[in-house]
RNA sequence: GGGCCUCUAGCUCAGCUGGUAGAGCAGCGGACUUUUAAUCCGCGGGUCGUGGGUUCGAGCCCCACGGGGCCCA
């Protein structure tokens, strides 16, 4: 016989419900109210969060179809329209309320106590709150202000706010726009252009590439060996094989086994994970363009990425001269210039420099300008880079190809037609920042392992950054790749050229750290 | 990693030389049938990032820690 059940509750389950109860009454004032005023809908029959409602116009549709009403004039067109309250404006047997759906249109919605009646009237006063999502059904016409509106004939809330909205008159901090973009997108209009005009860059790449021919591919985010890059991996580890794995990062060895199988123009977009600092130009999870082209080379590429560039700027910003956040112009268009990098630091130190200069006159040179070399491995490569850096990195305002790398740095890439010790390899420079890189793409396969193994020995010497030999790589090598160019773009980075934003503000939800 | 700035009401912010916490918007109650961030009258709302210390007394001074931003590396 099953017993009664206990009056006693007990002290575990007590405390739970203690702690839930006061959770909810140690709310503030102001989300407590409106957890009121959805028990009162319920109560009275009313669904705060209706399954559907009869909308047959978007905002943007009721103003375009209605473009030019004189003031007071009214029309029989019906409608039935959604979004949310933005604004109030009661007076007592009149009331307006500013609408406003995803993409910032707004439209004004009337409530007048004659069509509704007084009932629903007070109802409208006493439960709408900014930021809920409301249905209004009823006339288009335009106020005695010439306020283009919907008169409403019925109402219905279509999802009930339970935080108030921030005010719409001053910027939200820095913080919050990051750790609640859904506000953000809500309230600032530049949020929503970003949150847009992404998509667009995105689909503007895709559209260059489809008219060139290039495939778009994907290739594994999940990589038993990371490489294609110098950078430090996050490792996780997969259950089924009790193996680690390594999120990519970069796509570079599995785009190439494609171009081996015979995809000529290839092209993916997606995203690359990197184990290293978060800063206003670094996100440790970012989108990635990369791209090859069967017997292109690096200048072939560094064409198509230039149009890649120009038609982003001329499909979403709407011109080559786009404005920038600080309401500078950044011109896009015209000839980009070409240094080399060996010749531009040269000529900056006074003093030849080439692929046969010794690490030992380099690190002269870097010991005499202080150029901070910590967590650097020594190499003559990485000792040229940094030189360079130290002296142009942040100078290159207008778009500028810098070409023909140090060779140790560039494991993958062909070395100079006709330069000894460099590489094809060129990056693209724009507001003092590298947007893009390409390459002629090294194809010898007896040469790419040499070029792995002495990347093995800088690993073993303590270059953190250095790359992994890839046996499954280069046994697809050895089947034959073409010649070929390749090249790859952050599209953040892209973002970035584009509107003058930092990379926070170009990612709709970027890492934020935990608050507590 | 180093330096500087910052964290106060739902939001954005002020808070003097250490002396019982303020504004605007938002909220609550009332008035108002043509408003546009509506207006007018009235009223509530706070673990001052967290922990320690100094002091008769700390939002403010000191120390540590955490979050965010900027600059440097």
């Amino acid at each position: 016989m099953p017993s009664a059940p206990s009056a006693q509750t007990a002290p575990a389950a007590r405390n739970a419900a203690d702690a839930a109860a006061s959770a909810e009454t140690d709310l503030p004032e102001q989300l407590r109210i409106r957890r009121a005023k959805r028990a009162r809908l319920l109560e009275r029959g009313e669904d705060p969060y209706p399954v559907a409602v009869e909308r047959t116009h978007s905002l943007a549709q009721v103003r375009a179809g209605h473009p030019d009403l004189d003031p007071g004039q009214e029309t029989d067109t019906v409608v039935g329209v959604t979004g949310r309250v933005v604004f109030v404006r009661n007076t007592g047997k009149l009331c307006f309320a500013t609408l406003q759906e995803g993409d910032g249109t707004r439209l004004q919605a009337m409530l007048s106590l004659a069509e509704v009646g007084k009932e629903r009237l007070d109802q409208w006063k006493e439960d709408v709150d900014l930021g809920d999502h409301v249905f209004i059904r009823g006339r288009v016409i335009a106020s005695k202000r010439g306020e283009l509106s919907v008169l409403a004939d019925s109402w219905q809330l279509t999802a009930k706010a339970l935080r108030p909205l921030p005010v719409l008159h001053a910027e939200l901090s820095e913080e919050a726009r990051v750790r609640q973009r859904y506000v953000d997108l809500i309230v600032r209009d530049e949020a929503r252009r970003l949150a847009r005009l992404r998509p667009q860059v995105l689909s503007s790449l895709r559209r260059t590439f489809e008219q060139q021919g290039f495939l778009e591919i994907e290739t594994p985010m999940l990589q038993t060996l990371h490489g294609g890059a110098a950078a430090r991996p996050f490792v996780t580890h997969m259950n089924a094989y009790d193996i680690d794995l390594y999120l990519r990062i970069a796509p570079e060895l599995f785009l190439k086994r494609a171009l081996v199988g015979g995809l000529e123009s290839i092209f993916e977009i997606n995203r690359n994970f990197r184990n290293e600092g978060a800063d206003s130009t670094h996100s440790p999870e970012f989108a990635m363009l990369e791209a090859y082209q069967a017997y292109g080379d690096y200048h072939s590429i560094a064409e198509l990425t230039k149009q890649l560039i120009q038609n982003a700027a001329l499909e979403a910003c709407g011109s080559l001269r786009v404005t920038l956040a600080d309401g500078t112009e950044y011109d896009f268009g015209g000839e980009w210039e070409w240094i080399g990098m060996y010749e531009s630091l040269s000529a900056e130190l006074g003093e030849e420099i080439t692929p046969r200069t010794p690490v030992s006159r380099l690190e002269e040179i870097a010991a005499r300008l202080d150029v901070d070399l910590s967590g650097v491995f020594i190499s003559h490569g990485k000792l040229v880079e940094e030189l360079w850096e130290h002296f142009y990195a942040d100078r290159l305002h207008a778009p500028t190809f810098v070409r023909d790398f140090p060779l140790d740095t560039s494991p993958l890439t062909r070395s100079h037609r006709s330069v000894e010790g460099v590489v094809e390899k060129w990056d693209l420079y724009v507001r003092g920042f590298e947007l893009a890189t390409g390459y002629s793409e090294l194809v010898d396969p007896v040469v790419q392992r040499e070029r792995f193994l002495a990347q093995a020995k800088a690993g073993k010497a303590g270059d953190e950054e250095a790359m992994q030999l890839d046996e499954e790589f280069l046994a697809a090598m050895e089947y034959g790749m073409p010649p070929a160019g390749g090249m790859g773009m952050g599209i953040d980075r892209l973002l970035m050229a584009l509107t003058g934003r930092g990379i926070r503000e170009t990612i709709l939800f970027p890492l934020v750290k935990p608050a507590e």
